[in-house]
RNA sequence: GGUCGCGUAGCUCAGCUGGAUAGAGCAUCUGCCUUCUAAGCAGACGGUCAUAGGUUCGAAUCCUAUCGCGAUCACCA
C-alpha cells in the first residue's frame, strides 16, 4: 500500500518539474504538529534546494494545485515554508478498506532458508543470575524477535563458560565443606547452592591469608599459597586430565546449575534453541590457531605462545595460546564461532550480546575472523550495551551487592499483588488467576522499566522501588485492557455517548499511523510486533465505533480477523525495512 | 596516554538519517470517581540540550576542539 507522502509525492512531481525544469527533487513530509490546522505537513523549505524561489510563494502554488488536482487535501495552510495540508476522513476510510484487502498474512513467515544466530545470556556456572543478565537476556530475546519478525529464520543460543578455575572454586568448597548437600536436601535452587560455596569458598579463603600473613607471609604470596586456593589449580589441573572423580562432580554440580537456570529464564519468559558449552569448543579454537600459524596469519614467539598481530588495523598484538599450550578466552570464542557456522552452514550472520566492556574483545574476534577468510565473519554483529550500575557503583557478587534475578521478579509480582489489593479491583477472582496476573503485571513493569538505550549504562536504586505509574508496563496493560473494555460494547449503547479523555488521543494515534507507518517502526522500538499489531488492531475497531455512520468493515468477525492478520504482515513489512530498532542500527546485511 | 561510548528539566529517561515554540514519567501544585477500569484524565511549575567554534535558509541532531563521567588497552573470563 502506498502512503500518502507517497502518493502526493507523485502527483507533485510532474508538476514541479514542468513548471521550474528541474530534475531532482525529494519531498520532505511529516506529521502536522497538533498546534496547527492539518494532518499532513510538506516542508517547502527542503526544495530550496533545488528550486531557488520564495518558500512562502511555493507553498501556496502547491497547496492550490493540490486542492485541485488531489482529491485527499481538503485544504491548506502555509506557516513560513511549513505546508499544512488537511485530509479528508474518507482517506481513512480507505486506507483501512486498503489494508484489510492485502492477501498475504503472517509477519513471521521466513522468506529464506538463511539463519541468524542470536547468542545471549551466557552466564558462568558458579553464580545465580543478576540483574546485568536480565537486562542481557531481554535485550538478546528482543532482537532474535524483532529479527524473526522480519522474515529470518533465527537460533537462539548461548556459550556456557562451564570451565576455568571459577567452577572449581566452588567445587572445591562444596567438597569440604558441603557434606553432600544437594538441592533436594536443602530446597535451593540449584544455582543459588552452588553460588553460595562460590562466596563460602572466598570467605575461607580470606580467613587462610590473613592467617599466613600473621604467621610473617607477605599478602602477594598468601594468595598464591593459601591451600584453598592451591586445591583449586590441582582440582583444574585434574579436570583437564579427565580425572574422573573431578569430573563427575563438575558434571554433577553444572547440572544443579543449569537446572537453576532453567527456572529463571522460563520466568522471565526466554528460551533458547541450542547451547554450547566452552568445554566443547576450545579445542576447535587451538585447532584454529594451528591453521592460522600455517597460513601466517599468526606468529609464533620464543616462549611458544601464539600471537596475532593487529597493529595494522590499529590495535594491539593479541595473544591466542599462551606458552604452555593452553587456551584463552579468545581461543575459545573462535572455536565456537565457527562451530556455530559447521552445525549450521546457512548461517548468515550472527549477532552476540554482550556487555561494552568487551566492545574490543569483539572487534579482535571480529577482525581475526576475517583474516582467517571465513566469509561469514562480515556479518557478525556484537550488540552490545551498557552496564547495570547501582548507587554504590558496579554490582559485585563476592561483595554481596548484586540484585538476585529471582528475588527480583518475585519483588515485581509481590508490589502488584499489594498495588492490586489496595486498588481492589479484583474481587471474584481465583486465587490462581490473580496469581498469574500478580506475574504478568510485574514482569510487565519490569519489562518495560528495562527499555533505556542499550548503550547507555543504566542505574538503578533497590530502595526506590519500580513504577507501576505513569509511562510503565502497567500502564500500557492498563490502556489495552480499556479498549477491550470499550469493544467489548460495554458502555457504546447511548447515543450522545462521548469518551472521555482517551478518545482525542487515540483517535489521533490512529490517524498518525496511517499517515506515517515508520510510526510502527518507532514503536517496535519498545513493543512485540505482536502487541503492535494487535494495538493498531484494536485502535482501528475503536475508530470504526466513532464513524459507526461510515462503514469501514462489515464488522463482522471473520472480516475483522482476516484485517488483523493482513495488519500483521503490514507492520511486518514495516519493520523490515527499519535499520533502527530497539535504537541499534541493525546492519543491512541481517 | 591510545581507542570507544556517554553528557537533554531537581530525578529517571525519550527525541539524534537536520525542520515550526525541545517531549514523557517521577517529584511539587490545581481540578476531575453514579457513565468504561482514577494503575487514569485535564492543567500549572520546571531547560544556556556539558562548553566553544564551524557547516546552512534552519543544529539537541552533522563536523572540530575542550571539559566531565565510564569502559577498554592482561599468558583473567
Amino acid at each position: 500500500m502506498q502512503s500518502l507522502a507517497e502518493q502526493i509525492s507523485e502527483t507533485l512531481t510532474p508538476f514541479i518539474k514542468e513548471t521550474f525544469e528541474v530534475e531532482i527533487l525529494q519531498f520532505d513530509f511529516q506529521a502536522t504538529r497538533k498546534e496547527f490546522d492539518g494532518d499532513l505537513t510538506l516542508v517547502v523549505f527542503s526544495l530550496l534546494k533545488f528550486i531557488r524561489t520564495n518558500p512562502v510563494q511555493l507553498s501556496n502554488q502547491i497547496g492550490e494545485y493540490l486542492k485541485i488536482h488531489f482529491d485527499w487535501v481538503t485544504d491548506f495552510n502555509v506557516v513560513k515554508g511549513f505546508l499544512n495540508l488537511s485530509i479528508q476522513d474518507g482517506y481513512y476510510v480507505q486506507a483501512m478498506n486498503d489494508i484489510s484487502k492485502t492477501e498475504k498474512f503472517g509477519f513471521r513467515i521466513p522468506d529464506s532458508d538463511s539463519l541468524t544466530i542470536v547468542e545471549y545470556s551466557s552466564p558462568n556456572t558458579n553464580k545465580p543470575l543478576h540483574l546485568g543478565h536480565i537486562r542481557n537476556n531481554l535485550l538478546g530475546f528482543s532482537i532474535a524477535q524483532i529479527i524473526e519478525a522480519s522474515g529470518k529464520k533465527v537460533l537462539k543460543t548461548q556459550i556456557i563458560n562451564d570451565r576455568g578455575i571459577h567452577i572449581c572454586k566452588s567445587m572445591v568448597a562444596w567438597k569440604k565443606f558441603g557434606q553432600e548437600e544437594t538441592p533436594e536436601s536443602t530446597g535451593l535452587k540449584g544455582d543459588k547452592l552452588v553460588g553460595n560455596y562460590y562466596v563460602r569458598f572466598d570467605q575461607e579463603y580470606k580467613k587462610e591469608i590473613e592467617s599466613l600473613i600473621k604467621d610473617g607471609m607477605p599478602e602477594e604470596e598468601a594468595k598464591i599459597k593459601a591451600p584453598l586456593f592451591k586445591e583449586a589449580q590441582s582440582m583444574l589441573r585434574a579436570w583437564e586430565a579427565g580425572d574422573v572423580e573431578v569430573v563427575g562432580l563438575w558434571e554433577k554440580m553444572n547440572n544443579w546449575v543449569y537446572k537453576g537456570f532453567e527456572t529463571t529464564y522460563s520466568n522471565l519468559g526466554v528460551s533458547f534453541d541450542s547451547y554450547y558449552y566452552e568445554s566443547k569448543t576450545y579445542l576447535l579454537g587451538k585447532e584454529l590457531i594451528d591453521q592460522g600459524l600455517e597460513q601466517s596469519v599468526f606468529f609464533k614467539k620464543e616462549d611458544g605462545s601464539v600471537w596475532v598481530d593487529l597493529t595494522e588495523e590499529g590495535l594491539d598484538e593479541k595473544l591466542l595460546l599462551r606458552s604452555d599450550g593452553t587456551a584463552v578466552y579468545m581461543t575459545q570464542d573462535l572455536g565456537t564461532a565457527l562451530q556455530r557456522f559447521k552445525d549450521n552452514p546457512n548461517m548468515e550472520g550472527m549477532v552476540y550480546t554482550v556487555g561494552n566492556e568487551q566492545d574490543y574483545h569483539f572487534k579482535v574476534l571480529f577482525l581475526i575472523l576475517k583474516k582467517l577468510g571465513f566469509s561469514w565473519s562480515e556479518s557478525l554483529y556484537h550488540l552490545s550495551y551498557g552496564m547495570v550500575d547501582l548507587p554504590e557503583g558496579k554490582m559485585k557478587s563476592r561483595e554481596g551487592t548484586v540484585v538476585d534475578a529471582d528475588d527480583l521478579m518475585i519483588e515485581m509480582s509481590a508490589t502488584a499483588e499489594t498495588l492490586s489489593e489496595e486498588l481492589g479491583k479484583l474481587e471474584g477472582m481465583s486465587n490462581e488467576d490473580k496469581k498469574e496476573l500478580y506475574q504478568i503485571i510485574g514482569l510487565g513493569a519490569l519489562k518495560y522499566f528495562i527499555k533505556v538505550d542499550p548503550k547507555k549504562s543504566f542505574l538503578f536504586d533497590p530502595k526506590t522501588s519500580v513504577d507501576f505509574a505513569g509511562n510503565t508496563g502497567p500502564f500500557i496493560q492498563y490502556t489495552y485492557a480499556r479498549i477491550q473494555s470499550i469493544l467489548r460494547g460495554r458502555a457504546v449503547v447511548a447515543k450522545n455517548y462521548t469518551l472521555k479523555s482517551i478518545s482525542t488521543k487515540e483517535k489521533d494515534i490512529l490517524k498518525q499511523l496511517i499517515l506515517y507507518p515508520e510510526i510502527i517502526q518507532q514503536a517496535a522500538k519498545q513493543y512485540s510486533p505482536a502487541l503492535i499489531a494487535n494495538y493498531i488492531y484494536d485502535l482501528v475497531k475503536l475508530f470504526n465505533s466513532f464513524y459507526q455512520n461510515i462503514p469501514i468493515l462489515g464488522g463482522n468477525d471473520s472480516e475483522l480477523e482476516s484485517f488483523r492478520v493482513s495488519l500483521c504482515n503490514e507492520v511486518g513489512k514495516v519493520i523490515k525495512t527499519g535499520t533502527s530498532l530497539l535504537g541499534i542500527s541493525v546492519p543491512k546485511r541481517m
